[in-house]
DNA sequence: ATATTACATGCACGATAGTGCAACTATGCA
DNA sequence: TGCATAGTTGCACTATCGTGCATGTAATAT
């Protein structure tokens, strides 16, 4: 059963909601430092959540030289696959701010590719 | 966000995911002593873990003479529902016993009510 | 080579969670 | 009225969690 509480249980946290909000609706990897400044919450706790995410199996980590991209896992599983239905009926309106900032910083992507560190200081 | 982080966090917890498990498959109200002889687990902690659930919205409470019933919350709810379509996702392998000590603790009813209390000590 | 940058991690701290035990409340029955 | 029973709740204890800060690591740039 662990297997399943574990995965409420990373659920069970604000941040980590919107960070799998960031990632169902961006439909692409995004960076830790995309995450940090779109949530504006301080790196070393993103980086702490995204670990949480993955060890959980809800996301991927795939590294590319200096940058570390996260992207939903997609693996054909059935809980998982719920699971994500499930975030997405969490009304948009409470995390419009979040896709909004995050878009301003996906502008500054070049080629697809993010090539600049945090932007903003908390 | 609180509304969906708790309800995420009430799902997190091995206790609680039995007793979801149970409503589910039930299908009809159940009382405190036969949560607490079907998934084998002291009658104060049954107690809790219903509260937790009730509180966060996932079931209803409802009183009856000396004994208390809980049921899965009906109300037209797109969160709640996809959350209960996500439990009924775990594999029923891991909760098959559940089952069977329910059906035994349900023959017991009387005219479709609980009419004993705990029949197992722990 | 050295500095910078993107990210990870160890530690301390306060907050919260689950469990067990005991006491309490409330309802029905003799 | 007193007792048994179904269920709740408060307390103590331990474990875990999220945060902030400081530091560490690994890759790139100069």
């Amino acid at each position: 059963m662990k297997e399943y509480t574990e995965k409420f249980k990373a659920l069970s946290d604000e941040t980590r909601l919107r960070i799998l909000h960031l990632l169902l609706n961006a439909k692409t990897e995004l960076c830790v430092c995309e995450f940090t400044d779109a949530l504006e919450i301080p790196q070393y706790n993103i980086s702490k959540h995204l670990k949480i995410l993955r060890n959980v199996g809800l996301i991927t980590e795939r590294k590319e030289s200096r940058w570390v991209y996260f992207g939903i896992n997609s693996e054909k599983n059935p809980f998982v696959e719920a699971v994500m239905q499930t975030v997405r009926h969490i009304p948009r309106s409470l995390l419009k701010k979040d896709l909004v900032e995050l878009r301003k910083r996906l502008e500054i992507r070049t080629k697809g590719k993010c090539l600049k560190g945090i932007q903003k200081q908390f």
